[in-house]
DNA sequence: ACCTGAACACCGTTCAAGT
DNA sequence: ACCTGAACACCGTTCAAGT
């Protein structure tokens, strides 16, 4: 029996999940898959073919049941808070995903559903449509600077927050006061804080 | 003479602008600079090392001279665009950016600058901490975003929104009416649009 | 102190050939 | 239709050796 394109995507997030964005490799993944790498390329046409699949499944459980009766602010907390964590759910997931532009049916129901959440309260097609997405980069971009940090191991993490709180300290006051907060807050908490001043930004005025 | 450290991130930086992140190669930069490849590691570790002297070289212009008569969001503002065209003024500049996380004297300044400005408005240090990297989040992930669209060539951009136009008609009314706002709008405007919503958010209540 | 030559252990991808 | 073997054109990095 054949392999299914299916069984190839989630082999590769097992995989990345394993080793992370640069041991997911052609060659390990077929390994793992117990075929040769060329063959790989009967069911993608490239490697980003691949990543492109692996970003849609990302997708796959997020926006799935939002709550109608909740408030569109609630809704679109929700839905932020489900992007993140289907993010998180992979090692590296954010960086995949931003690798990738997808129009794919999970993808885009999660856009919906963020953009038809803020029509719901009462922004026009033009400000629903650009907040939808700028909700869309802070949580990339927090999600990978995120990650990005969790990759680093103990001693690394150590050392980068040493030269943070060294340089701050001799010239930028302000910036070695807000070392503390961010070595020592809850991710969540950051997130949620940003998310929350994003959706009130976002509010219409009148 | 001996090769120069910064004459080496400043040809890394134009190898990176000729051929983007991925034609950005240890051989190749070499080749640029008339050595061999192994010789780049006796003046950096890693080409890790080297991508960070870069994205500390991307911040060496931004929150120079930060206009102190200004209310404290126009600062903010300011210094947001001023860190968005440091990134957009080499291909892939927020790519290069994202992957690195220097506390070096350039990039604390531009921390120190939004830290500081929204302290000046009002914000408790936590709130001022937390908000300047919710702005950074927004920052990179949507100039990520904008670089890899315009890596795409006319015909996969062209694909890329016909795809997205044909899965929306279909099942996301919102998503399809987004089509247009999104892919013929200014990104400059686009950008603008969640800076100042975010900007907004920040905003001390009482 | 700074650079080279040669090598190691990999990559993504192509393509003719097999079943 | 699906897979393999062999190869191409690369990578980042190490290390003994040169000046």
């Amino acid at each position: 029996m054949a392999i299914q394109r299916s069984k190839i995507v989630a082999e590769a997030l097992d995989l990345l999940d394993a080793e992370g964005i640069d041991g997911l490799t052609m060659r390990r993944l077929a390994q793992r898959l117990q075929i040769q790498a060329p063959s790989l390329y009967w069911h993608f046409p490239s490697k980003q073919a691949l990543l492109d699949g692996m970003s849609d499944a990302l997708m796959e459980s997020v926006a799935r049941d939002v709550d109608s009766a909740a408030s569109y602010e609630e809704r679109v907390r929700q839905v932020s808070h489900e992007i993140r964590n289907a993010l998180l759910s992979r090692r590296d997931g954010a960086q995949v995903f931003s690798g990738t532009y997808v129009s794919t049916e999970n993808v885009l129901r999660v856009g919906e559903s963020l953009i038809s959440a803020l029509r719901d309260g009462g922004l026009d097609p033009r400000s629903a449509s650009w907040g939808a997405f700028s909700l869309l980069y802070y949580i990339l971009g927090f999600t990978i600077e995120e990650q990005g940090l969790a990759a680093l191991d103990e001693t690394a993490f150590h050392k980068q927050q040493e030269a943070f709180r060294q340089m701050a300290q001799a010239q930028f006051s302000n910036a070695f006061a807000a070392a503390g907060e961010l070595f020592e807050s809850d991710p969540e908490d950051r997130f949620t804080f940003g998310i929350d001043r994003l959706i009130a930004g976002l509010r219409p005025s009148e």
